[in-house]
DNA sequence: GTGGTCTAGACCACA
DNA sequence: GTGGTCTAGACCACG
């Protein structure tokens, strides 16, 4: 997960995003363990408190659940959940993104080529650039 | 111009934003007067510093300057480099947006219908709903 | 005489300056007649209520007197006093040019270097520099 | 640092000149913190708004670097950046100073004596005065 | 009327 | 505690 600590959008909605994404991907499923509120904290290098923000948001939006003393799981409709909610997220993003393409005067067709580019670079893996 | 106040982008971005667009788009062209301070934070229901912030932006940029008691007008270069922002800022949306999408696990082809509809969407011509 | 508009000294100001240096520089004697109002305004491509304020500022120093419907004329002791007060302008100055250099830390050898290059620069001919 | 409530130059520009000239005279080195903005705030006797507005400007010039809720910091590459900042005020001062004594008529050797006292005045070590 | 600076005080995100 | 944004309202310089 990436956190751009210069965003606008704030850290602990980054880190829930993260962790929406990785559900929605699969890689975590229902009743699956998520990492800890420290080990998450440490690989992101974020206060622990902002990670906790983050599972605070997911708890209250139903996609995973604490057990006191085990840690936080997958919640059994969590996948469907956050795959709705991703997909909305990405709809809300490309919406922007049109419309200030067109805002700006941009043509439809511009607007798909840099689309499409956008898409080619990003499906490719990643790889070192020059 | 549309401000969203619910938006993690700060207003005065927003507004920027919006007036980099007009600019872009030929809406204002070179040593064209833009709104006034005053009359733009009536407009958009905002303090007049706020729009002060997002000018004082937009003058940094070298898009648009100000002259004391007269008003804020087009840069000379200002649409070339109103342009050149706004596309970098319609790339970097479209950026984030595909790659929340592949994080999520959506195919190429699912985020390409969505952004397909997107488009159609808002290129038609804006109507009132009931 | 230069008018910077972007400078943070107020342009009445800028021009009170201007005809000081000239009349403490000898290029108006005693009861000479200084520009007219609107004339100095087309110059410096000012408003002439701008130059009125700047005049209104010497008449109160006593630098330069009135004649209705005759026009500005230097005082009687206008040179010397335009003198004292260039003179301690250029002090002032010099002053908070030093004083900002020793804050940064620079030498006094260092800065005494840059004030010869400046003086040499200014004391020949102004000419076109490739 | 010393504010001057009767100049010209804006107070944030004023703290900005400060901070920047602290910073190549190395009392601030890279990642080093800065003073807060409230505790600069109360220093200077003037509102935290007003420090923020300079410690913004340093953050675009790239000369500081801020992290939410830790504090201010000086860039990498402040140092360098401080001094050439620092050096080109200076000798833009000079300039200015210079020019204005020419243009009163003050001969290059007057303005040469007036410079050499105010350097040794200035680099003598501070005292208090009765 | 215009832009530019400053204050006082509020609320948010983050450590 | 930290930095960041916003508002309300003041005063100045300029046209």
């Amino acid at each position: 997960m990436q956190i751009d600590t210069r965003s606008h959008v704030p850290i602990y909605l980054q880190i829930a995003d993260g962790i929406r994404a990785a559900v929605a991907a699969g890689l975590y499923g229902p009743n699956d363990p998520l990492p800890s509120l420290r080990s998450l904290a440490l690989h992101v290098h974020v206060n622990p408190n902002t990670v906790q923000r983050a599972y605070d948001e997911l708890e209250r939006e139903g996609l995973i659940y604490a057990q006191r003393g085990k840690g936080l799981f997958v919640a059994e409709q969590g996948t469907a959940s956050a795959q709705t909610h991703a997909q909305d997220g990405v709809r809300r993003a490309l919406d922007e993104a049109v419309r200030a393409a067109r805002a700006a005067g941009m043509s439809a067709r511009r607007v798909r080529e840099i689309f499409e580019a956008t898409l080619d670079r990003i499906s490719e893996p990643e790889r070192d650039r020059p």
